[in-house]
DNA sequence: TTTAGAATGTGTCCATTTTACACATTTAGT
DNA sequence: ACTAAATGTGTAAAATGGACACATTCTAAA
């Protein structure tokens, strides 16, 4: 029924039970390469984009990757080596980032057995305009991509579907909109993302409702219209105020 | 600004920009060992439970872990790898499974860096009555755990989370219950695992309006009060009806 | 300067959902 | 036979969500 690790049953025997050397446990243990690979998503001209580069590998020659690297070279969580990434790539070090999920199909690489941890992160492209485009590092939108290379068109829809999920429940789009918006930006944001139509005078009354949207009494400027009140996201109320919630609901 | 790793540079300074020998390339990566640790929840005596194992590791002495092993002896899938700890360690294979997220702490393993996979599991204690009780396998308590080995009260407490969330907007907690059940045991499973109390009636309601439940046209037999009728869970309606969730709340 | 067009901003009505709450029924146990 | 305790159902009020209309403000073109 039970059938214990070889490794572990060696270091017991040695040890009357117990194990005394962790380091030496450690030590025998298999290894794996382990990458970690940022979906970096903007949102400009009302389309979700997501930061992409060319592939270095020659088979994947032409599709484009997420943006990735080794998380173990030094002695760093993989929130930092994420972090790092980001910062690498982007110059920000101040984005919205979270794990996602471990993607370890034997054969999602084509050069062996690779683990990659997959990271989410939102960014504000007016804030960061692109300056370097080695590999043609550039955005993408997300809902007119394909083929991609390794296994990182899977991972992009899986953080896709998690940020549709996510944005519903947290207020994380607001890491996607300058920090001054119109509510016609934020339901733009929405419709975006979520893929629908919503009604314009029910989304001011949702948002209105949960009264977490600062009126800084400045206008929209340079609109080719009548121009809008900017908001700001009330980070600090909605940390005070955060409630668990409770429905059932499937 | 963007700085890129060491390994991947040499290697595309070999192949004039692209690299063609991936399995050299992957060869050349730093390994860090991979473990999946298990959260296998049950539910008895109106109690959320976990089944845990003595610590091997001397410095732990005492302390419970969570059922883990390493995760790439085999060319497995994380996934899969998680089934055979399940199969190993309870000697059930068809048991609800999924990965939650990656702890991947430097600190987290006193024998040095090692990542692992958690995995939270749902079965029914009913269906797998302990026959092996090595390393003091056995069911614990969840709410009255204390010290852990390693990280894995951190990780208990994230799966923990993960599931109140989870069973509230999807169908697993019929996997820690018989086949077969009552309506007030469905709703002490819920109370127990959301540490609410919740009105019987309107829970009744709600689940009556989800049309999802069986009544099999059998009662419950030795209570020791009036019986209740037994339902089943639809499996098949849900997954047919299952639709898109939409609606801005936080 | 006037006017048309388009987007903003607010409010109402109705249907649905949630919540609070009460009473009759059935069974076990004494 | 009677009590205690849990099952099973219903109803009314409150809150929420969705469909919908109209006046206002600004841009841009005539």
């Amino acid at each position: 029924m039970k059938k214990e690790p070889a490794v572990i049953t060696a270091f017991r025997k040695k040890n009357g039970g117990l194990i005394e050397n962790v380091q030496q446990l450690v030590e025998s243990y298999p290894r794996v390469p382990i990458t970690v690979d940022c979906v970096i998503f903007g949102f400009d001209e009302n389309e979700l984009k997501v930061l992409l580069i060319k592939s270095d590998i020659e088979m994947y020659k032409g599709k484009y990757s997420l943006l990735g690297d080794f998380a173990i070279d030094n002695d760093e969580d993989l929130d930092e080596a994420a972090y790092r990434i980001l910062k690498e790539r982007t110059g920000m070090d101040d984005v919205y980032l979270e794990q996602v999920r471990t993607f370890g199909k034997p054969s999602r690489h084509p050069g062996g057995r690779v683990l990659t941890v997959a990271y989410c992160s939102l960014l504000n492209i007016q804030h960061h305009k692109l300056k370097i485009h080695d590999n043609d590092l550039d955005w993408h939108t997300v809902s007119s991509l394909k083929e991609m290379a390794f296994d990182h068109k899977e991972i992009l829809d899986a953080c896709y579907q998690w940020l549709q999920k996510r944005i519903q429940e947290h207020p994380l789009g607001f890491n996607l909109l300058p920090d001054k918006f119109s509510l016609r930006e934020l339901q733009n944001l929405y419709e975006a993302i979520l893929g629908i139509d919503m009604d314009r005078r029910n989304f001011r009354k949702k948002f209105a409702s949960m009264d977490l949207l600062i009126d800084i009494g400045e206008m929209e400027e340079d609109v080719p219209h009548r121009p809008g009140k900017l908001y700001k996201f009330d980070f600090e109320k909605y940390e005070k105020s955060k409630r668990k919630w409770v429905g059932i609901d499937f």
